[in-house]
RNA sequence: GCCCGGGUGGCGGAACUGGUAGACGCAAGGGACUUAAAAUCCCUCGGAGCUAAGUCUCUGUGCGAGUUCAAUUCUCGCCCCGGGCACCA
């Protein structure tokens, strides 16, 4: 064993070996027991951050972890290949975004290899390749057969000046952030995956997840947002022209029905034209609906609007009350929830009081509270409470929820409505009008209308010559070896092809599946092969994915369970949710968001290290690409190594805790290795001839005890650290405190098993701290004379007998304030202690002269004396 | 705005299920070794106060209430920070 340290040798020395030996490589072998163990795969973005390394970092332990601990593990890597980055790369540096993003790839291997994580490389994918899409697109045809995949009309951020659709995040206070001009929504078609046919069961099965965090599903259910309430059926009242005869609202608050004083349409809805046609307010409404497509409609948007609405012209009846309602159309209402429609009840809901306010509409007050009687004219805000019925006809007198239920029926059966069940979830919306993407593998047709493209015409390639186009609009449409084609079914010549690409959260639906059969050619995946390994044992990933990533998969899993291509319905048996790596912004007014490596420290305030402008420090948000506020790891590992850097990010803090970036600390987890390293060269001469105690410590001399008594609670704890719940920080915390104490054993260099013992703590901290710092451990294992892998080594185990503690130290406390200490013996009774405290000097010393009220004894911990 | 988290020394964090707040590490200060530096080792280290000495006193886990013999931990109200909000991935 050489006497230093040097991370850089023994790092590419044991990349090198275990490649050799192909030790991460697994294969199906159905009489061992599987591990399924996969952290989200990245976007190849350029350069791993240290947030992947976080990531990967984490679930690199648990793999190897588990690996000691007998199973087969499958640790697979991959890349999610597709998306807009590399559109936006390719029209800024004039290439394309397959060579991008093949050199993205290629860089960031290289990187994740130099940093040791065991990965079964032979099963990396992309997902920008047509073997991986073809089968994305086979499924989609199944899927459009069954009627899961269907088209519809939607809006999309719309800029005129770039002729193209805008993501949200292209979308800067409501202007294009290419451009700089105001941006509209635009309706398009486009397609969807019935998501919402699955609402229920994705909901039932959230309760079937003891694996997942408790927030993740809360927030899942949140997002599903069931409600349970009723339709009913508003009968529209005569004015001009042809109209359709009634509004179908959906209402959790049925019992106020007959407080409903106005109506409100979503702008989008098709009855505001048609109710405001022929009337004096059809002029404002055409304004008013013209000036909400040019503003942002999505819900987080319209909550921070001033609500606002205009009056159609028309009137529609309440069946119940029989009260003549003027029909309005208000910007918070959503075309997407429910019907479109609101039925307003400004005495009980406030936004619809705020309204009725603002312009000068009725308020029918139909719920009282218990201890007071309401009068419209001294409401000052709306009354959300329970309470009992009144101007409410024969329902009067009747506690409100009661009246849910009995107006339900009264409803049901005078046919003007029905108890219904909405939720939140709204159909998945996969069309992109973007190239870099998963062509979507259907035929438009003049004669034959939307045709799917063959089965044996799969892959439905992207075509790699394309040139992105300035503004970032898709070249597809303009390909016309692409998208003109023959009708399959009636071979006119004028059909075109499909010209949206996916989503590229359906690449990241399946992608697990794909690993446990690659290079599969004849499907999806092989049977046998996910049968075998999937579900997913251990999933870990930021918790920005809790609700979108993480439900489509469960979707599309649910897909293809009814299709009967797998046996499971839940693809994530357990779920890490890692908290995110955060660090400040920065930015140039001239060259916008910085690295921070091109930003200049120095005297003062920083500047832009490109044109010397003052830097405006931002908030503290998720390190992202298009935020720039990435740290790369590369410094670290060229200046600590691989092994110092995984040992600094878990010793950081806990997985599931947010991170803000700071480096300080590095140091120490350096010093740490060096540490150990020393301590084990010292002693390697002495340790190599013997072999590890594994006797009882009771016999041992006094030190020595000491130190076989610590080793085993450090193996103890380190083994439910990783295991329960994931704490690295205290797991490594546990092996400093185990080295600490091999510093501080006072030694007996003639007592019988001395270095027996020593081997024992040295080669237990060495098992301990090998799925974190695997260079370093592989290196002191070889040196201990074993020839083999220390991760073909089993995991330590601890002895129970080694654990017990010969003494307890009792804390004495005086109404609750910790006054003094004694040691008892184990199994010391509650009486022993308890006179024991009340003889106690010092307690003795704050009871004085008051008498004792009471004294609580809880065992083996502390006595408190109440006066 | 809505939903989900988080807030503990100068810093990262620890504290099992309500039972000694600050483990472990970083930074800082002091000392040892050295011609010197690095490395290493030892000591101090939440705040305030008192002392000849401390097993000293008071105070302290974002803020304010509450439950309890006992609250970082449970309950309620508030403040601040982060994430998600359906086309970033």
């Amino acid at each position: 064993m050489e006497e230093k340290y040097n991370p850089g040798a023994i790092e590419s020395k044991w990349q090198q070996a275990w490649e050799k030996e192909r030790l991460f490589k697994v294969d199906t072998e159905p009489e061992k027991e599987k591990y399924y163990l996969l952290e989200m795969f990245p976007y190849p973005s350029g350069n791993i951050h240290i947030g992947h390394v976080r990531n990967y970092t984490i679930g690199d332990v648990v793999a190897r972890y588990k690996r000691m601990r007998g199973y087969n593990v499958l640790h697979p890597m991959g890349w999610d290949a597709f998306g807009m980055p590399a559109e936006n790369a390719a029209i800024a540096n004039n290439s394309h975004p397959a060579t991008w993003t093949y050199e993205n790839i290629a860089n960031m291997r290289s990187q994740l290899k130099k940093i040791g994580f065991s990965y079964d490389w032979d099963r990396e994918l992309a997902t920008c390749r047509p073997e991986y899409y073809r089968w994305e697109q086979w499924l989609f045809l199944k899927m459009y057969a069954k009627g899961l995949a269907y088209r519809k009309e939607s809006y999309v951020n719309w800029c005129d000046p770039c002729q193209t659709v805008l993501a949200n995040e292209q979308v800067e206070a409501g202007m294009c952030w290419r451009c700089g001009k105001e941006v509209r929504q635009k309706k398009l078609w486009q397609w969807f995956f019935r998501i919402t046919d699955y609402a229920e069961d994705l909901l039932v099965h959230c309760d079937k997840l003891p694996g997942w965090p408790e927030k993740v599903i809360t927030m899942q259910k949140n997002w599903i947002g069931k409600s349970i309430g009723a339709e009913i059926r508003f009968p529209i009242i005569g004015g001009p022209g042809e109209k359709t005869d009634e509004i179908s609202v959906f209402t959790t608050r049925q019992d106020t029905v007959f407080g409903v004083t106005f109506m409100c349409l979503a702008p989008e809805h098709p009855l505001v034209i048609t109710l405001s046609e022929g009337t004096a307010q059809a002029a404002a409404v055409n304004v008013f609906i013209e000036r909400m497509s040019r503003q942002d409609r999505t819900a987080k948007a319209v909550e921070n609007y001033e609500k606002e609405g205009v009056f159609t012209g028309s009137y529609c009846l309440n069946p119940m009350s029989g009260r003549e309602m003027p029909i309005y159309t208000a910007n918070f209402a959503l075309m997407e929830y429910g019907t479109g429609a609101v039925m307003c009840v400004p005495a009980h809901d406030q936004r619809d009081f705020d309204f009725a306010q603002k312009y000068g509409l009725d308020i029918v007050v139909v719920v009282n509270p218990a201890d007071e009687d309401l009068t419209v004219d001294e409401l000052t805000a709306a009354y959300t409470g329970e309470g009992v019925m009144i101007n409410s006809g024969s329902f009067d007198a009747m506690p409100n929820r009661e009246a849910m239920e009995a107006i339900a029926r009264h409803l049901e059966a005078h046919g003007l409505g029905k108890k219904t069940v909405s939720y939140r979830l709204r159909d998945w919306g996969i069309s992109r009008q973007r190239y870099w993407g998963a062509p979507i593998p259907m035929i438009h047709c003049p004669t034959c209308g939307v045709v799917p493209a063959p089965e044996e015409d799969l892959p439905i390639l992207l075509p790699e010559d394309a040139n992105l186009l300035e503004g970032g609009g898709s070249p597809l449409p303009g390909l016309e070896y692409f998208s003109s084609v023959s009708c399959p079914r009636c071979g006119s010549g004028e059909a075109r092809r499909e010209t949206d690409t996916m989503d590229t959260f359906v690449e990241s639906s399946w992608y697990f599946e794909r690993y446990c059969s690659p290079d599969y050619t004849e499907g999806m995946f092989d049977k046998r092969a996910v049968d075998y390994w999937m579900p997913v044992d251990q999933y870990i990933g930021g918790v920005e994915h809790a609700i979108l990533h993480l439900l489509y998969s469960r979707y599309y899993t649910r897909v293809l369970h009814d299709m009967g291509l797998v046996k499971y319905k839940e693809p994530f048996t357990c779920l890490l949710t890692q908290g995110m790596v955060c660090k400040e912004t920065t930015a140039c007014p001239e060259h916008g968001f910085l690295l921070p490596g091109d930003v200049a420290a120095g005297e003062g305030t920083p500047r832009c290290a490109i044109c010397g402008e003052a830097v405006t420090i931002g908030r503290v948000e998720k390190m992202s690409k298009s935020k720039k506020n990435v740290i790369d790891p590369n410094i670290l590992l060229e200046r600590y190594g691989a092994d110092t850097t995984r040992l600094f990010c878990l010793f950081a803090a806990p997985p599931e805790r947010d991170l803000e970036w700071s480096e300080q600390g590095v140091d120490g987890g350096y010093r740490f290795l060096n540490r150990v390293w020393r301590y084990a060269a010292a002693c390697m001469d002495d340790l190599k001839t013997v072999s590890p105690y594994t006797g009882a410590p009771d016999t041992l001399e006094a030190g020595l005890k000491k130190l076989c008594k610590k080793t085993h609670e450090t193996i103890r704890r380190v083994t439910r650290d990783i295991e329960d719940r994931f704490h690295f920080n205290t797991a490594i915390s546990a092996v400093m405190e185990l080295v600490n104490a091999m510093y501080a054993l006072e030694d007996a260099p003639d007592a019988p098993h001395r270095n027996s013992v020593v081997r024992f703590a040295v080669e237990s901290a060495i098992l301990l701290l090998s799925p974190i710092v695997p260079h370093f451990a592989e290196e002191v294992w070889a040196a201990l004379g074993n020839r083999t892998s220390i991760f073909k080594a089993p995991w330590p185990a601890y002895r129970e007998d080694a654990l017990v503690k010969d003494e307890l130290l009792i804390v004495v406390q005086v109404n609750g304030k910790v006054r003094s200490r004694f040691t008892a013996a184990v199994d010391a009774d509650d009486e022993f202690l308890r006179q024991r405290a009340l003889s106690d000097d010092r307690a003795l010393k704050f009871i004085a002269d008051k008498p004792v009220k009471k004294v609580v004894v809880v065992k083996k911990k502390l006595v408190n004396i109440v006066v």
